[in-house]
DNA sequence: CGCTAACGTTAGTGAGAGCTAACGTTAGCG
DNA sequence: CGCTAACGTTAGCTCTCACTAACGTTAGCG
């Protein structure tokens, strides 16, 4: 598993930025032209555009051209990858509280913290 | 919804770093000291330390004493936020999708899209 | 064509983040 | 005590990234 790391690594990077994560629920309900988006932000429409160009190159957003106008919508694929590294996580953490509490209750054995190696 | 956007940003950043996510998962089945952990990458101890120390303020991992060494574990609590804002936005888009085939076959409407929702 | 509107793109700047080396701290051993 | 081991912490460097200003591109109108 996690073998689309480079991809995954893009949509965590693209998702570590406030204004991005904004952008991406803007355009999650409503498909938006640049400039309306822009237009609700109080920074320049050039930076909006970068940031767009972040989210489709992370392939968090999809791009279509009406004439001059560019709308963007929110690409639920995108966070595919976000959501198996979440939920892979999620369970193995819990799985391993789930363990520590059996074997606490067993008589706490494995003190040591005897490894294993399929971490990755 | 979003609330803790100050919190759940911490576990956003924290994440965008490749090796964080990496520390993440060895210590997601297995509870590691800090000098185990530094072991398996190919940097200083220094530096892992420091990314330990951002994963425990962001709340993904705690830490456990014994004696010189300190233990650390992922926890799954802190990525309560992730969940929510990526269901939240899984959900809205696969919506939208669904809502959009159903205006195109409707005769498509709503050319104008002209509106700001609750941005932040 | 000329002109404007709506974008994207590039160069340059400042703040932030990851990395290393050196130093400080705490726990165990003789 | 003195010494070592296992960490964390600070100072400093470098590189990335978000932002702005200026320029380039494409589409529509007269």
């Amino acid at each position: 598993m996690f073998e689309d790391e480079s991809e995954t690594d893009d949509a965590f990077r693209a998702l570590a930025e406030p204004r991005r994560r904004a952008i991406l629920r803007l355009v999650a309900t409503d498909e938006l032209a640049a400039g309306e988006i822009a237009a609700a932000f109080d920074v320049t429409r050039t930076a909006i555009s970068q940031h767009l160009t972040v989210l489709r190159e992370a392939g968090l957003v999809s791009e279509r051209r009406a004439g001059t106008r560019r709308f963007y919508r929110a690409r639920p694929e995108g966070l595919a990858g976000l959501r198996e590294f979440l939920d892979a996580m999620w369970s193995d953490a819990l799985d391993v509280g789930r363990r520590l509490v059996e074997a606490e209750a067993a008589g706490r054995p494995d003190e040591t913290a005897g490894r294993r190696t399929d971490v990755a």
